[in-house]
DNA sequence: TCAAGTATACTTGTATACAAGTATTATAAA
DNA sequence: TTTATAATACTTGTATACAAGTATACTTGA
């Protein structure tokens, strides 16, 4: 057995999480990493005696991580699904979906406050790229969305981006470690594609949120080839557990 | 204490499901039937003692329950939300929004099976009504759609149809049940306007899938004044809960 | 009557126990 | 060697036990 002390998501953005919420976005993490390959089969009473906790918040985060399409709940054991690039594609086919929804809500309202916000978020993402943080600036990038996102007070959008955000999460953590060392001209252009965001919100320009989006869009694509590199590179030395 | 024989969500429905599944989708009725009133307070223990059963499944059910918006966990008890009539509005929102992503998709492939399955929907559909059959018929109709939104293989379209299928089944099934004696014409417009969509499909007009899609909102927001209706006659006679 | 503090009866989160069922493995027979 | 059967070691689903924390209500003092 293998004591693990250490862990791919920060600890800290889980202050007050059960310990469920913590195994399953410890999981998730080692899932979408490629640590945990796909096809592998998880039990509960192994994943208890790995995490040291009882099955109770273990049975929680299969239930989460299931209903992230990560894992599939079968009689004998969870088999991982993992995420495929084709996942990634079908994650931004529903960001771009909801995004664009939330647009169009918001070319009705009153958006200043909205926008104070998000500069007062792109400030931060700046301040997390000078140092490089990559964690930190996954943060803000995905709170940049979220923000955007939960200004138009729709439960219903709200509930599609809690349901698509971890996994979102996870990947751009990943992705962006990975990028922060070598690809560093790489934050600027995505600080430039959320200025440009925020120029759409302001000005209620749709095609420059098209743009943006698109944009968006396209750098990821970037980051998925790297994504699957950067797996390689954790995949190593790292024994199977089947 | 109340002993419970019956039950709102049809039994046969949950042939293999397990005691967590049951007692949600129980109390998912019974919240969007108004039987369960917002703001309540419900209690892991009480609704164990209630149903008869342990923690551990209710626990499971009031996960469910809070992943669909219909309760917030929060410290001391789950707080009721239930379903407004924003809330639904904002199901068909999001039935809109991926329905017509699903529609573009569906003009690039052959969708000559999918029809001949929606087809044979649509005929049991037609004899549910033919024998008064409220729960078979809403159990198709939800199916129809269902069948649509799988024909894309888009695992985050899929993921969202999952997580707002559950409450849009128990309110298309408790206003169905209200509508099926005194309104019993409703039905063959139901029924035309799935053909209308059939015939979208077949022929891939854009048009007329949009028509179809709005005359079927259009349909509910009649069902929203019969719910409330219904609500109140269902809550007659019924002691709270506090 | 009112205020403060303590005791009590709740709440959830986690751990453990038990039961029913399934896959695997070993054994025995041909 | 192969096949059939039985035993065993797993699996999950549910029930129960325990611990830590919170709200409420009661008691005690003025």
């Amino acid at each position: 057995m293998t004591e693990k002390n250490e862990f791919l998501y920060p600890q800290k953005w889980l202050s007050k999480a059960s310990t469920g919420d913590r195994v399953a976005s410890e999981l998730r993490m080692q899932i979408i990493a490629g640590l945990i390959e796909s096809d592998a089969i998880l039990s509960e009473n192994k994943l208890a005696a790995e995490f040291n906790v009882s099955r109770s918040p273990i049975r929680e985060a299969l239930k989460i991580l299931a209903a992230e399409n990560l894992i599939r709940l079968e009689r004998m054991g969870a088999v991982v699904i993992g995420l495929t690039e084709k996942d990634i594609e079908e994650i931004y086919d529903v960001r771009l979906l909801i995004e664009s929804f939330v647009f169009e809500r918001l070319i009705k309202i009153d958006t200043s406050n909205l926008v104070t916000e998000l500069s007062k978020i792109l400030e931060m993402m700046k301040i997390a790229i000078k140092y490089k943080d990559a964690d930190e600036f996954s943060l803000q990038d995905v709170l940049f969305h979220e923000t955007i996102i939960r200004a138009i007070n729709h439960s219903y959008i709200r509930m599609i981006w809690d349901n698509t955000k971890p996994v979102m999460e996870a990947f751009i953590l990943l992705s962006m470690r990975s990028r922060i060392e070598e690809k560093y001209d790489d934050f600027n252009r995505i600080l430039e594609n959320h200025e440009l965001y925020i120029e759409a919100i302001k000005t209620k320009k749709r095609e420059l949120m098209i743009k943006s989006l698109h944009q968006n869009f396209d750098d990821v694509q970037g980051k998925v080839d790297d994504l699957w590199i950067s797996q390689q590179t954790l995949s190593k030395g790292v024994e199977k557990s089947d």
